[in-house]
DNA sequence: CTTGACTGTTCGATTAATCTAACATAAAAT
DNA sequence: ATTTTATGTTAGATTAATCGAACAGTCAAG
Protein backbone atom coordinates (compact mmCIF):
# COMPACT_ATOMS: atom_id res chain seq x y z
CA UNK A 1 0.00 0.00 0.00
CA UNK A 2 2.09 2.34 1.56
CA UNK A 3 6.05 2.49 1.26
CA UNK A 4 8.41 2.18 3.81
CA UNK A 5 9.74 5.80 3.55
CA UNK A 6 6.23 7.29 3.16
CA UNK A 7 5.12 5.16 6.29
CA UNK A 8 7.51 7.08 7.98
CA UNK A 9 6.69 10.37 6.81
CA UNK A 10 3.10 9.27 8.01
CA UNK A 11 4.27 8.14 11.51
CA UNK A 12 6.70 11.35 12.17
CA UNK A 13 3.62 13.79 11.14
CA UNK A 14 1.96 11.84 13.70
CA UNK A 15 4.53 12.25 16.58
CA UNK A 16 5.81 15.85 15.59
CA UNK A 17 1.86 16.41 15.97
CA UNK A 18 0.78 14.78 19.66
CA UNK A 19 -1.14 17.42 21.52
CA UNK A 20 -2.04 19.65 18.81
CA UNK A 21 1.15 21.43 17.63
CA UNK A 22 0.78 22.67 14.46
CA UNK A 23 3.25 20.45 12.09
CA UNK A 24 5.81 22.48 8.98
CA UNK A 25 7.47 20.81 6.72
CA UNK A 26 10.75 22.35 8.35
CA UNK A 27 9.90 19.64 11.43
CA UNK A 28 9.43 16.73 9.31
CA UNK A 29 12.40 17.46 7.51
CA UNK A 30 14.73 17.62 10.53
CA UNK A 31 12.96 14.91 11.71
CA UNK A 32 13.87 12.59 9.20
CA UNK A 33 17.47 14.40 8.20
CA UNK A 34 16.16 15.16 4.65
CA UNK A 35 15.96 18.27 2.30
CA UNK A 36 12.85 20.36 2.20
CA UNK A 37 12.70 19.97 -0.95
CA UNK A 38 12.46 15.92 -0.14
CA UNK A 39 9.10 16.27 2.40
CA UNK A 40 7.40 18.57 -0.22
CA UNK A 41 7.50 15.57 -2.39
CA UNK A 42 6.62 13.43 -0.19
CA UNK A 43 3.73 15.04 1.03
CA UNK A 44 2.42 15.36 -2.17
CA UNK A 45 1.99 11.85 -2.17
CA UNK A 46 0.23 11.65 0.95
CA UNK A 47 -1.93 14.06 0.10
CA UNK A 48 -2.58 12.35 -3.44
CA UNK A 49 -3.68 9.02 -1.35
CA UNK A 50 -5.58 11.23 1.07
CA UNK A 51 -3.51 10.78 4.19
CA UNK A 52 -2.75 14.41 4.85
CA UNK A 53 -4.26 17.78 3.85
CA UNK A 54 -1.57 20.50 3.51
CA UNK A 55 -2.10 24.17 1.90
CA UNK A 56 0.84 26.36 0.19
CA UNK A 57 3.00 27.39 2.66
CA UNK A 58 0.74 25.95 5.48
CA UNK A 59 0.40 23.56 8.09
CA UNK A 60 0.40 19.49 7.63
CA UNK A 61 -3.03 17.66 9.09
CA UNK A 62 -3.26 14.10 9.36
CA UNK A 63 -7.12 12.77 7.58
CA UNK A 64 -8.72 10.23 9.36
CA UNK A 65 -7.62 7.65 7.63
CA UNK A 66 -3.93 9.19 7.98
CA UNK A 67 -4.34 8.90 11.51
CA UNK A 68 -5.20 5.58 11.42
CA UNK A 69 -2.46 4.25 9.20
CA UNK A 70 -0.08 6.62 11.44
CA UNK A 71 -1.12 4.84 14.52
CA UNK A 72 -0.95 1.62 12.95
CA UNK A 73 2.82 2.44 12.47
CA UNK A 74 3.24 3.62 15.75
CA UNK A 75 2.12 0.90 17.65
CA UNK A 76 4.26 -1.66 16.17
CA UNK A 77 7.11 1.16 16.37
CA UNK A 78 6.15 0.94 20.14
CA UNK A 79 5.88 -3.02 20.11
CA UNK A 80 9.08 -3.67 18.35
CA UNK A 81 11.13 -0.78 20.65
CA UNK A 82 10.20 -2.73 23.97
CA UNK A 83 10.54 -6.09 22.93
CA UNK A 84 14.06 -4.89 22.20
CA UNK A 85 14.38 -2.98 25.18
CA UNK A 86 13.02 -4.70 27.87
CA UNK A 87 13.33 -8.27 26.60
CA UNK A 88 16.75 -8.62 24.67
CA UNK A 89 18.16 -5.00 26.94
CA UNK A 90 19.45 -3.36 23.38
CA UNK A 91 20.19 0.28 24.26
CA UNK A 92 17.37 3.01 23.64
CA UNK A 93 18.63 4.45 21.43
CA UNK A 94 19.69 1.76 18.89
CA UNK A 95 16.47 -0.05 19.67
CA UNK A 96 14.16 3.09 18.23
CA UNK A 97 16.34 3.10 15.20
CA UNK A 98 15.90 -0.95 14.92
CA UNK A 99 12.46 -0.64 15.32
CA UNK A 100 11.77 2.14 12.54
CA UNK A 101 13.15 -0.09 10.33
CA UNK A 102 11.43 -3.17 11.13
CA UNK A 103 8.17 -1.77 11.79
CA UNK A 104 8.02 -1.93 8.26
CA UNK A 105 7.77 -5.46 7.67
CA UNK A 106 5.69 -7.16 10.33
CA UNK A 107 2.27 -8.35 8.88
CA UNK A 108 -1.06 -7.43 11.51
CA UNK A 109 -0.96 -10.32 12.97
CA UNK A 110 2.38 -10.63 14.06
CA UNK A 111 2.70 -6.92 15.76
CA UNK A 112 -0.28 -8.09 17.66
CA UNK A 113 1.52 -11.13 18.88
CA UNK A 114 4.71 -9.21 19.85
CA UNK A 115 1.82 -6.75 21.39
CA UNK A 116 0.35 -9.05 23.55
CA UNK A 117 3.99 -10.44 24.00
CA UNK A 118 5.36 -7.48 25.68
CA UNK A 119 2.33 -7.34 27.52
CA UNK A 120 2.48 -10.55 28.98
CA UNK A 121 6.11 -10.20 29.91
CA UNK A 122 5.21 -6.76 31.66
CA UNK A 123 2.39 -9.24 33.73
CA UNK A 124 3.56 -11.38 34.83
CA UNK A 125 6.28 -11.45 37.33
CA UNK A 126 7.74 -15.14 36.93
CA UNK A 127 8.52 -14.74 33.08
CA UNK A 128 10.32 -11.46 34.28
CA UNK A 129 12.16 -13.03 36.90
CA UNK A 130 13.89 -15.83 34.40
CA UNK A 131 14.37 -13.04 31.50
CA UNK A 132 15.94 -10.64 33.70
CA UNK A 133 18.13 -12.85 35.92
CA UNK A 134 18.43 -15.80 34.13
CA UNK A 135 18.61 -14.86 30.83
CA UNK A 136 21.10 -12.04 31.27
CA UNK A 137 23.08 -13.94 33.12
CA UNK A 138 23.18 -16.70 30.10
CA UNK A 139 24.01 -13.45 27.66
CA UNK A 140 26.70 -12.32 29.76
CA UNK A 141 28.17 -15.19 31.25
CA UNK A 142 27.94 -17.72 28.68
CA UNK A 143 26.34 -20.00 32.09
CA UNK A 144 23.62 -22.28 31.58
CA UNK A 145 21.03 -21.53 34.77
CA UNK A 146 19.80 -24.57 37.34
CA UNK A 147 16.43 -23.80 36.24
CA UNK A 148 17.32 -25.38 32.97
CA UNK A 149 18.92 -28.50 33.24
CA UNK A 150 16.93 -31.52 34.06
CA UNK A 151 18.03 -33.69 37.53
CA UNK A 152 20.52 -36.64 37.05
CA UNK A 153 21.38 -35.82 33.21
CA UNK A 154 25.07 -36.05 32.36
CA UNK A 155 26.34 -33.04 30.29
CA UNK A 156 29.06 -34.95 27.38
CA UNK A 157 30.88 -33.89 24.26
CA UNK A 158 29.30 -35.00 21.15
CA UNK A 159 32.35 -37.28 20.78
CA UNK A 160 31.66 -39.33 23.55
CA UNK A 161 28.20 -40.70 22.71
CA UNK A 162 27.86 -44.20 21.73
CA UNK A 163 25.71 -45.16 17.98
CA UNK A 164 22.77 -45.31 18.95
CA UNK A 165 22.23 -42.60 21.50
CA UNK A 166 20.62 -39.73 21.32
CA UNK A 167 20.70 -36.59 22.84
CA UNK A 168 19.90 -32.77 22.97
CA UNK A 169 22.32 -29.73 22.05
CA UNK A 170 23.10 -28.03 24.67
CA UNK A 171 26.12 -25.65 23.89
CA UNK A 172 28.05 -24.88 20.72
CA UNK A 173 32.00 -23.16 21.55
CA UNK A 174 34.01 -22.90 18.20
CA UNK A 175 35.12 -20.15 16.12
CA UNK A 176 32.08 -18.12 14.26
CA UNK A 177 33.25 -20.32 10.54
CA UNK A 178 32.56 -23.72 12.31
CA UNK A 179 29.51 -22.26 14.81
CA UNK A 180 28.35 -20.69 11.11
CA UNK A 181 28.64 -23.91 9.18
CA UNK A 182 26.93 -25.86 12.21
CA UNK A 183 24.01 -23.79 12.14
CA UNK A 184 23.03 -24.09 8.49
CA UNK A 185 22.74 -28.29 8.92
CA UNK A 186 20.65 -27.43 12.22
CA UNK A 187 22.46 -28.12 14.94
CA UNK A 188 21.88 -25.32 17.29
CA UNK A 189 21.22 -25.56 21.26
CA UNK A 190 18.26 -27.10 22.35
CA UNK A 191 17.61 -29.91 19.11
CA UNK A 192 17.79 -33.38 19.38
CA UNK A 193 20.45 -35.45 17.71
CA UNK A 194 21.23 -38.99 17.19
CA UNK A 195 24.20 -40.71 16.37
CA UNK A 196 24.29 -43.16 13.39
CA UNK A 197 27.39 -44.52 12.93
CA UNK A 198 31.08 -43.93 14.20
CA UNK A 199 33.84 -44.40 11.81
CA UNK A 200 36.94 -45.60 13.18
CA UNK A 201 39.56 -43.32 14.94
CA UNK A 202 35.92 -41.52 16.17
CA UNK A 203 36.72 -39.48 12.15
CA UNK A 204 33.60 -38.59 10.87
CA UNK A 205 30.73 -39.03 13.04
CA UNK A 206 27.36 -39.63 10.88
CA UNK A 207 24.31 -37.99 12.81
CA UNK A 208 20.55 -37.56 12.07
CA UNK A 209 19.17 -33.99 13.09
CA UNK A 210 15.64 -33.12 12.22
CA UNK A 211 15.71 -36.39 9.97
CA UNK A 212 18.05 -34.95 8.19
CA UNK A 213 22.03 -37.37 7.67
CA UNK A 214 24.77 -35.58 8.97
CA UNK A 215 27.96 -36.13 8.96
CA UNK A 216 30.62 -34.27 11.10
CA UNK A 217 34.25 -34.29 11.61
CA UNK A 218 35.66 -35.05 14.66
CA UNK A 219 37.19 -31.34 15.55
CA UNK A 220 33.21 -30.19 14.74
CA UNK A 221 32.03 -32.77 16.98
CA UNK A 222 34.82 -31.92 19.57
CA UNK A 223 33.27 -28.41 20.47
CA UNK A 224 29.26 -29.96 20.75
CA UNK A 225 28.01 -30.25 24.62
CA UNK A 226 25.26 -32.18 24.49
CA UNK A 227 22.38 -33.83 27.76
CA UNK A 228 21.61 -37.27 27.08
CA UNK A 229 18.17 -38.00 26.25
CA UNK B 1 27.47 -1.48 3.34
CA UNK B 2 25.13 -3.46 0.87
CA UNK B 3 21.72 -2.31 0.16
CA UNK B 4 18.83 -4.04 1.95
CA UNK B 5 17.92 -6.22 -1.68
CA UNK B 6 22.09 -6.94 -2.61
CA UNK B 7 21.67 -8.73 0.69
CA UNK B 8 19.04 -10.72 -0.63
CA UNK B 9 20.71 -11.73 -3.74
CA UNK B 10 23.98 -13.09 -1.64
CA UNK B 11 22.14 -14.73 0.55
CA UNK B 12 19.56 -16.37 -2.24
CA UNK B 13 22.98 -18.00 -3.73
CA UNK B 14 24.16 -19.32 -0.43
CA UNK B 15 20.86 -21.26 0.28
CA UNK B 16 20.57 -22.25 -3.23
CA UNK B 17 24.78 -22.88 -3.00
CA UNK B 18 24.62 -25.30 -0.23
CA UNK B 19 25.78 -29.04 -0.99
CA UNK B 20 28.37 -27.38 -3.79
CA UNK B 21 24.99 -26.86 -6.58
CA UNK B 22 26.56 -24.74 -8.80
CA UNK B 23 23.66 -21.51 -9.00
CA UNK B 24 23.11 -19.87 -11.72
CA UNK B 25 21.22 -16.56 -13.09
CA UNK B 26 18.23 -18.32 -13.72
CA UNK B 27 18.01 -20.01 -10.18
CA UNK B 28 18.10 -17.00 -8.42
CA UNK B 29 16.15 -15.11 -11.06
CA UNK B 30 13.43 -17.71 -10.08
CA UNK B 31 14.20 -17.90 -6.15
CA UNK B 32 13.39 -14.11 -5.94
CA UNK B 33 10.84 -13.93 -8.59
CA UNK B 34 12.69 -10.92 -10.77
CA UNK B 35 13.76 -11.14 -14.05
CA UNK B 36 16.82 -12.47 -15.20
CA UNK B 37 18.17 -9.15 -16.66
CA UNK B 38 17.37 -8.00 -13.21
CA UNK B 39 19.83 -10.45 -11.28
CA UNK B 40 22.47 -9.75 -14.20
CA UNK B 41 22.33 -6.30 -12.63
CA UNK B 42 22.69 -7.15 -9.58
CA UNK B 43 25.52 -9.45 -10.10
CA UNK B 44 27.87 -7.56 -11.95
CA UNK B 45 27.41 -4.89 -8.64
CA UNK B 46 28.13 -7.60 -6.36
CA UNK B 47 31.13 -8.93 -8.49
CA UNK B 48 32.45 -4.94 -8.65
CA UNK B 49 32.42 -5.18 -4.89
CA UNK B 50 34.30 -8.64 -4.82
CA UNK B 51 31.38 -10.32 -3.00
CA UNK B 52 30.96 -13.05 -5.96
CA UNK B 53 32.69 -13.83 -9.19
CA UNK B 54 30.98 -14.79 -12.14
CA UNK B 55 31.96 -15.06 -15.98
CA UNK B 56 29.84 -14.61 -18.65
CA UNK B 57 27.58 -17.28 -19.37
CA UNK B 58 28.82 -19.15 -16.42
CA UNK B 59 28.03 -20.24 -12.26
CA UNK B 60 27.54 -17.83 -9.67
CA UNK B 61 30.51 -18.20 -7.21
CA UNK B 62 30.79 -16.63 -3.75
CA UNK B 63 34.03 -15.44 -2.29
CA UNK B 64 35.29 -15.97 0.69
CA UNK B 65 34.02 -12.15 1.71
CA UNK B 66 30.80 -13.08 -0.05
CA UNK B 67 30.52 -16.58 2.08
CA UNK B 68 31.12 -14.54 5.16
CA UNK B 69 28.59 -11.74 4.49
CA UNK B 70 25.78 -13.82 3.11
CA UNK B 71 26.28 -16.57 6.29
CA UNK B 72 25.64 -13.29 8.70
CA UNK B 73 22.64 -12.48 6.73
CA UNK B 74 21.37 -15.90 7.16
CA UNK B 75 22.41 -16.17 10.49
CA UNK B 76 19.81 -13.32 11.15
CA UNK B 77 17.45 -14.62 9.07
CA UNK B 78 17.11 -17.83 10.89
CA UNK B 79 17.45 -16.06 14.45
CA UNK B 80 14.25 -13.97 13.93
CA UNK B 81 12.93 -16.68 11.99
CA UNK B 82 13.03 -18.94 15.04
CA UNK B 83 12.14 -16.10 16.98
CA UNK B 84 8.81 -15.97 15.29
CA UNK B 85 7.86 -19.46 14.95
CA UNK B 86 8.85 -20.71 18.48
CA UNK B 87 7.89 -17.67 20.59
CA UNK B 88 5.23 -15.83 19.09
CA UNK B 89 3.53 -18.92 17.18
CA UNK B 90 3.69 -16.91 13.48
CA UNK B 91 2.65 -19.78 10.81
CA UNK B 92 6.51 -20.97 9.26
CA UNK B 93 5.75 -19.04 5.81
CA UNK B 94 4.57 -15.93 6.67
CA UNK B 95 7.86 -15.85 9.33
CA UNK B 96 9.73 -16.30 6.82
CA UNK B 97 8.77 -13.49 4.96
CA UNK B 98 8.83 -11.21 7.85
CA UNK B 99 12.48 -12.41 8.53
CA UNK B 100 13.53 -11.69 5.08
CA UNK B 101 12.62 -8.47 5.80
CA UNK B 102 13.37 -7.89 8.86
CA UNK B 103 17.11 -9.20 8.92
CA UNK B 104 18.35 -6.33 6.97
CA UNK B 105 17.43 -3.33 9.75
CA UNK B 106 19.17 -5.44 13.05
CA UNK B 107 22.27 -5.15 13.68
CA UNK B 108 25.38 -7.38 15.08
CA UNK B 109 24.62 -6.60 18.94
CA UNK B 110 20.83 -7.26 18.72
CA UNK B 111 21.50 -10.40 16.68
CA UNK B 112 23.43 -12.23 18.59
CA UNK B 113 21.23 -11.06 21.56
CA UNK B 114 17.97 -12.79 19.69
CA UNK B 115 19.74 -15.83 18.80
CA UNK B 116 21.06 -16.70 22.31
CA UNK B 117 17.59 -15.18 23.57
CA UNK B 118 16.12 -18.30 21.20
CA UNK B 119 18.88 -20.77 22.46
CA UNK B 120 18.36 -19.64 26.03
CA UNK B 121 14.17 -20.53 25.29
CA UNK B 122 15.40 -24.34 24.05
CA UNK B 123 17.47 -24.73 26.82
CA UNK B 124 15.18 -23.88 29.46
CA UNK B 125 11.77 -26.09 29.84
CA UNK B 126 10.87 -23.62 32.15
CA UNK B 127 10.68 -20.60 29.97
CA UNK B 128 9.30 -22.68 27.56
CA UNK B 129 6.51 -24.10 29.68
CA UNK B 130 5.32 -20.31 30.64
CA UNK B 131 5.45 -19.41 26.70
CA UNK B 132 3.58 -22.43 25.64
CA UNK B 133 0.92 -22.94 27.95
CA UNK B 134 0.82 -19.61 29.64
CA UNK B 135 1.05 -17.07 27.05
CA UNK B 136 -0.71 -19.14 24.34
CA UNK B 137 -3.69 -18.95 26.91
CA UNK B 138 -3.33 -15.27 27.02
CA UNK B 139 -3.00 -14.92 23.37
CA UNK B 140 -5.83 -16.58 22.65
CA UNK B 141 -8.41 -16.08 25.61
CA UNK B 142 -6.98 -12.83 26.97
CA UNK B 143 -6.95 -15.00 30.66
CA UNK B 144 -3.92 -13.70 32.73
CA UNK B 145 -2.76 -16.76 34.10
CA UNK B 146 -2.41 -17.43 37.52
CA UNK B 147 1.11 -17.25 38.23
CA UNK B 148 0.99 -13.86 36.73
CA UNK B 149 -1.36 -12.93 39.88
CA UNK B 150 -0.02 -11.42 42.96
CA UNK B 151 -1.49 -13.16 45.92
CA UNK B 152 -4.12 -10.53 48.09
CA UNK B 153 -4.37 -8.43 45.73
CA UNK B 154 -7.67 -6.77 44.21
CA UNK B 155 -8.54 -6.15 40.81
CA UNK B 156 -10.49 -3.01 40.02
CA UNK B 157 -11.79 -0.59 37.39
CA UNK B 158 -9.44 2.83 37.49
CA UNK B 159 -12.64 4.31 38.37
CA UNK B 160 -12.53 2.89 41.65
CA UNK B 161 -9.67 3.87 42.75
CA UNK B 162 -9.50 6.75 45.41
CA UNK B 163 -7.39 10.31 45.30
CA UNK B 164 -3.62 8.97 45.60
CA UNK B 165 -3.98 5.80 45.37
CA UNK B 166 -1.23 3.76 43.48
CA UNK B 167 -2.01 0.84 40.85
CA UNK B 168 -0.54 -1.37 38.02
CA UNK B 169 -2.46 -1.38 34.71
CA UNK B 170 -3.62 -4.87 34.36
CA UNK B 171 -5.80 -5.15 31.20
CA UNK B 172 -7.20 -2.52 28.48
CA UNK B 173 -10.98 -3.53 27.40
CA UNK B 174 -12.62 -1.18 24.91
CA UNK B 175 -11.87 -0.56 21.06
CA UNK B 176 -9.10 0.24 18.71
CA UNK B 177 -8.93 4.08 18.52
CA UNK B 178 -9.53 4.75 22.52
CA UNK B 179 -6.77 2.23 23.02
CA UNK B 180 -4.45 3.65 20.44
CA UNK B 181 -4.95 7.26 21.94
CA UNK B 182 -4.09 5.40 25.72
CA UNK B 183 -0.91 4.28 24.41
CA UNK B 184 0.18 6.77 23.22
CA UNK B 185 0.25 8.50 26.34
CA UNK B 186 2.09 5.40 28.07
CA UNK B 187 -0.88 3.79 29.76
CA UNK B 188 0.03 0.29 28.87
CA UNK B 189 -0.32 -2.56 30.99
CA UNK B 190 2.09 -3.31 33.44
CA UNK B 191 2.48 0.41 33.97
CA UNK B 192 2.07 1.74 37.30
CA UNK B 193 -0.57 4.84 37.78
CA UNK B 194 -1.21 7.15 40.70
CA UNK B 195 -4.48 8.86 40.82
CA UNK B 196 -3.89 12.75 40.97
CA UNK B 197 -7.37 14.19 41.24
CA UNK B 198 -11.43 12.95 41.24
CA UNK B 199 -13.69 16.13 39.53
CA UNK B 200 -17.07 15.93 40.62
CA UNK B 201 -18.85 13.13 39.13
CA UNK B 202 -15.73 11.05 38.55
CA UNK B 203 -15.16 12.99 35.21
CA UNK B 204 -12.14 13.63 34.31
CA UNK B 205 -9.65 11.72 36.15
CA UNK B 206 -6.07 12.94 36.67
CA UNK B 207 -3.84 10.92 37.11
CA UNK B 208 0.87 10.34 37.16
CA UNK B 209 2.04 8.06 34.45
CA UNK B 210 5.92 7.70 34.47
CA UNK B 211 6.09 11.39 35.96
CA UNK B 212 3.89 12.84 33.53
CA UNK B 213 0.73 14.21 34.18
CA UNK B 214 -2.60 13.21 31.96
CA UNK B 215 -6.77 13.78 32.41
CA UNK B 216 -8.41 10.69 31.35
CA UNK B 217 -12.50 10.97 30.54
CA UNK B 218 -14.46 8.99 32.58
CA UNK B 219 -15.60 6.96 29.37
CA UNK B 220 -11.55 6.06 28.75
CA UNK B 221 -11.13 5.02 32.85
CA UNK B 222 -13.83 2.86 32.80
CA UNK B 223 -12.04 0.25 30.24
CA UNK B 224 -8.73 0.59 32.21
CA UNK B 225 -8.64 -2.68 34.35
CA UNK B 226 -6.20 -2.20 37.70
CA UNK B 227 -4.61 -4.07 40.56
CA UNK B 228 -4.04 -2.25 43.90
CA UNK B 229 0.25 -1.74 44.43
C1' DC C 1 26.81 -30.50 -38.55
C1' DT C 2 22.42 -28.13 -37.95
C1' DT C 3 18.79 -26.72 -35.24
C1' DG C 4 15.79 -25.79 -31.51
C1' DA C 5 15.21 -24.87 -26.73
C1' DC C 6 16.94 -23.00 -23.04
C1' DT C 7 19.88 -19.74 -20.78
C1' DG C 8 22.19 -15.37 -20.40
C1' DT C 9 23.09 -10.43 -21.86
C1' DT C 10 22.31 -5.76 -23.47
C1' DC C 11 19.77 -1.68 -24.00
C1' DG C 12 16.44 1.60 -23.15
C1' DA C 13 12.58 2.92 -20.23
C1' DT C 14 10.29 3.46 -15.75
C1' DT C 15 9.57 4.35 -10.86
C1' DA C 16 10.69 5.83 -6.15
C1' DA C 17 13.53 8.52 -3.38
C1' DT C 18 16.70 11.61 -2.88
C1' DC C 19 19.69 15.90 -3.71
C1' DT C 20 21.16 20.93 -5.15
C1' DA C 21 20.33 25.38 -6.56
C1' DA C 22 17.44 28.90 -7.68
C1' DC C 23 13.38 31.12 -6.71
C1' DA C 24 9.00 32.62 -3.94
C1' DT C 25 6.46 33.66 0.18
C1' DA C 26 5.77 34.75 5.05
C1' DA C 27 7.17 36.46 9.37
C1' DA C 28 10.11 39.13 12.18
C1' DA C 29 13.16 42.88 12.97
C1' DT C 30 14.58 47.36 12.16
C1' DA D 1 7.28 50.25 5.37
C1' DT D 2 11.41 48.12 4.22
C1' DT D 3 14.65 44.86 4.86
C1' DT D 4 16.24 40.61 6.58
C1' DT D 5 15.64 35.96 7.91
C1' DA D 6 13.36 31.83 7.90
C1' DT D 7 10.45 28.87 5.52
C1' DG D 8 8.51 26.61 1.48
C1' DT D 9 8.43 25.48 -3.56
C1' DT D 10 10.03 24.32 -8.12
C1' DA D 11 12.84 22.34 -11.56
C1' DG D 12 16.31 19.45 -13.03
C1' DA D 13 19.72 15.83 -11.97
C1' DT D 14 21.06 11.49 -9.77
C1' DT D 15 20.90 6.82 -7.97
C1' DA D 16 19.05 2.18 -7.09
C1' DA D 17 16.02 -1.24 -8.54
C1' DT D 18 13.21 -2.97 -11.58
C1' DC D 19 11.07 -4.36 -16.25
C1' DG D 20 10.38 -5.78 -21.38
C1' DA D 21 12.10 -6.76 -25.70
C1' DA D 22 15.57 -7.82 -28.71
C1' DC D 23 19.73 -10.10 -29.25
C1' DA D 24 23.52 -13.71 -28.30
C1' DG D 25 25.53 -18.02 -26.56
C1' DT D 26 25.34 -23.11 -25.11
C1' DC D 27 24.35 -27.58 -25.68
C1' DA D 28 22.11 -31.72 -26.62
C1' DA D 29 18.92 -34.20 -30.00
C1' DG D 30 18.34 -35.36 -34.34
MN1 LIG E 1 10.10 3.37 10.08
MN1 LIG F 1 8.99 4.18 13.46
MN1 LIG G 1 15.99 -10.28 3.18
MN1 LIG H 1 16.46 -13.68 4.39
Amino acid sequence: MLSMTLEDYLESIFLLGRGRNPVRITDVAKKLKVKKSTVVNAIRKLQQEGFVIHERYGDILLTQKGIEMASRVYERHLAIFSFLVEILGVPEEIANKEACGIEHYIGEETAKTLSLFIEFSRLCPQLQKIIYEDFRKYKNSGTIPDICSEEGKKMLKLTQLKVGQKAIVKKIDCDRSIKSRLLTMGIVPGVEIQVEKVAPLGDPIDILVRGYHLSLRREEAQCIEVEEA
